[in-house]
DNA sequence: TGTCAAGATAATTTCGATATTGCGCGAGAT
DNA sequence: ATCTCGCGCAATATCGAAATTATCTTGACA
C-alpha cells in the first residue's frame, strides 16, 4: 500500500488541496458527481421547483464549481428525465403534468408490481428480514413534520423509500429493478407535493403498507402485486384530485 | 454508409455565421447531440467493440470537437448503458457477458411483450399500416451482405430495427415504450455480434416476423406477446451457444 | 532477485475564457 | 399603427489549457 503521508511530506508544495484524500479508491467522489448528486437532492426535495429554469451562473455560484461541472450533472439528470434539455436554451426542472402522472403511474404499477412479483419468488431470508426492519422503521416514524404538520417529514420520507426499495430488493434481473426505481425517483417529484396541500384523510396508508408485508412474507405475489398497484393508484388519485382543486379555484 | 468526416467538414463552412434570423428548430444541431449520435451510432454498428477504452484523445481527433463535447457524449451514453464510466479511470464500452444478456432478454420479454399488448390493444389503422410497410421491406431485404455472406446486412439491421419498433409503436405509454426501445439498444449490442460468427441455420427467422405481424393485425394480443418472447428467446439462445462455444474452444 | 518508493509520463477532470446563439428593444418604412 | 430589420445584451455551447490523478519506469535497498 502506498505511503501518502511520506509523499506529502516530500513533496508539500503541491500538496496543498483543501479537502483532504482518502486511501480509498472507492472514497475519492470526482467533483462532478458530488454536484450531481445534491442537483439531484436538491430537485427530489423539492428546493428546486418542477418548471425552474436552471441557470449555469445560478448554479455555479450555488455549488461552487465551474460550468463544466454543473453541464454534466444536468446532462445525466436530463437522460434520466429529472430535468429537461432544450438545446441553445438551457435546462429546466421537469413540470409536472397530470398526463404525465397517469402515465407514470400506469407504468409503475406494471413494472413495479412485475419486480414485486419476481423479488418475492426469489426472495431469501436476509431479505425478508431487512424487509421487516424497514417496515418497523416506517411504521414508527409519523408523516406528518413536528414542527409544522402541514409539512411533510423528511424521515419519513426516507423510511418510505428505503421500505419499497426493501420490497423490490430480491428481484435477480439488475435491469429491471433499476428501471422500477428509477420511475419512483420520477413519482417521487409528484408525491413531494402532494401533502402540503393536504392529504386523503380516508386513507389508511400504514395499514396499507402492513397488508403488503404481510402478503409478500406469505409469498402471495398475486395478492402483494394487487395491494401494490392499489397503493400506488390511490396516491395517484390524491394528487390529481388536489391538482384539479387547484387549477378550478 | 455515411462518411462522417466530409460531412463534418461540409457542415462547419455551411455553418457561416450570417443575420441570425430565421430560426429553424431542427436544423441547428448542436456540436454535441452530433458527436453524441455518431459515438452512438458507432458502438451499435459494431465500430467500436465491446470492451474498448474509449480515450479522450483518440476521441477528439476522431470527431474533431474538444474533450467537453466528447464528454457530454459519454455521459449520456453511460447514463443509458451502452458505455460505462469508472470514476478518474475513463470510459469504456460497455462489454458483453452471459449473464447480463440472460437479464437482458428476460428484461425484454417481460417490457416489449407488455408493451406489444398495450400497442395491439390501442392501435389503429395507421399504425396497420406502418406495421404492414415495415414488414414487407423487411421480407424484401436479405439477411446477409452480398458482398461478404459471413457479414451482416446493414439494410437488414435498419429494417429489422424499423420493424420492431412498428410492433410498439402505438402504446400510449411513452415512458414504456422507450424503456422498451433502449433495451433494444442495448440488445442490438449483442446481435450485432450473432451472425458474423455463424447463426442458427434450423430457424426461419423470417416466418417468425410474418406470423407476429399476422397476430397484431388479429388484435391477438396474447399469441402475439408468446410469439415475440419465443422470437427473443430463440435468437438469445443462439448467441449463447455461440460465446459457449468460443470460449470452449 | 524481488520489493518498494520516487520520478516521469499519460490520462482524466476541472477551469475560465471565447465563440455562438437567442431574444428584446427601438428606429425606420409601408 | 403595425411590421420588419438591425443592434446590443444575456445566456449557452465550445474550446484549449491547467490542475489533478493514475499508470508506468527506473533505480536503490534488502
Amino acid at each position: 500500500m502506498l505511503d501518502y503521508a511520506s509523499m506529502a511530506a516530500t513533496d508539500e508544495r503541491a500538496q496543498q488541496p483543501q479537502s483532504a484524500r482518502h486511501r480509498s479508491p472507492l472514497a475519492a467522489l470526482t467533483r462532478t458527481e458530488e454536484v450531481y448528486a445534491r442537483l439531484r437532492a436538491d430537485i427530489l426535495s423539492g428546493r428546486l421547483l418542477p418548471g425552474t429554469r436552471l441557470r449555469f451562473a445560478d448554479l455555479t455560484e450555488r455549488y461552487d464549481c465551474s460550468t463544466s461541472v454543473v453541464r454534466e450533472g444536468l446532462t445525466r439528470l436530463a437522460e434520466q428525465g429529472l430535468v429537461q434539455a432544450e438545446p441553445q436554451h438551457g435546462f429546466h426542472v421537469t413540470p409536472l403534468s397530470d398526463d404525465d402522472l397517469e402515465d407514470l403511474t400506469t407504468a409503475r404499477c406494471e413494472l413495479e408490481g412485475l419486480v414485486l412479483r419476481m423479488s418475492i419468488e426469489r426472495g431469501d431470508i436476509a431479505w425478508e428480514s431487512e424487509l421487516v426492519a424497514a417496515h418497523h422503521a416506517l411504521d414508527r416514524t409519523p408523516m406528518e413534520s413536528d414542527g409544522d404538520p402541514a409539512l411533510m417529514n423528511e424521515d419519513w420520507t426516507t423510511a418510505h423509500s428505503r421500505f419499497h426499495q426493501a420490497l423490490l430488493a430480491a428481484c435477480p434481473n439488475q435491469r429491471l429493478r433499476s428501471m422500477a426505481l428509477s420511475l419512483r425517483d420520477a413519482a417521487e417529484l409528484y408525491r413531494r407535493w402532494s401533502l402540503p396541500i393536504g392529504h386523503d384523510e380516508a386513507r389508511d396508508v400504514p395499514s396499507e403498507h402492513r397488508a403488503l408485508v404481510g402478503a409478500a412474507l406469505c409469498g402471495d405475489a398475486p395478492e402483494a402485486v394487487r395491494l401494490l398497484e392499489e397503493h400506488l393508484r390511490r396516491t395517484t388519485r390524491t394528487l390529481t384530485t388536489r391538482e384539479r382543486a387547484m387549477s378550478t379555484g
